[in-house]
DNA sequence: GGTCAGATATAGC
DNA sequence: GCTATATCTGACC
């Protein structure tokens, strides 16, 4: 297991891989701190997985990729997958209903077992689950509903 | 196996 | 608006 703290502004980052390299943890919260930096990490191995994340994250910050795309453990139920794969169909931007992707999945009626696996969901930005909202508008984030806000205000402002 | 808690949805008040 | 209830999965005992 290998973990890493970086700053990238606007986040602040806390990373953890298993041995072969596969994000298996991510979460994140605001940082203004403006200089990139890594503030821990837990080899010179994580180091390469660090950059790996780097790349990955801008790439997705700057509207080149839906997501942050990083190789990570899938160690999920059947359930969980189609979840999980529904999600990251979803581009720039596009907001789904916990309804609409319960339909989507072939479960109409599991739409609060959905709410379950976002809660669960341990790769916020690789499942971009913040595009999931209820039907009445902003619910939960794991990260923080600030967070979700504004994850979203900024995709559907400056990522068309 | 049974129970229970959800980042829900919906109806009825 | 609030409350009850329908509904499904996964975690825990």
């Amino acid at each position: 297991m290998q973990k890493a703290i970086l700053n990238l502004f606007p986040f602040i980052f806390y990373l953890l891989w298993n041995e072969e390299g596969k994000l298996i943890k991510l979460s994140f919260n605001f940082s203004f701190d403006l200089e990139p930096k890594i503030l821990q990490i837990g080899s010179i191995k994580a180091k390469k997985w660090v950059e790996e994340f780097y790349e990955a994250f801008l790439a997705y910050w700057n509207f080149e990729k839906d997501r942050v795309e990083i190789p990570h453990l899938e160690n999920f139920t059947e359930f969980e997958k189609r979840v999980l794969k529904e999600l990251s169909q979803l581009k720039i931007g596009e907001v789904i209903t916990y309804k609409i992707l319960a339909e989507r999945i072939g479960y109409p009626k599991a739409h609060r077992a959905i709410g379950r696996v976002m809660a669960k969901n341990p790769l916020p930005l690789v499942y971009p689950c913040h595009r999931v909202i209820g039907s009445k508008g902003l619910t939960g984030y794991s990260q923080g509903l600030i967070l979700k806000q504004f994850l979203l205000y900024r995709e559907i402002k400056y990522g068309f």
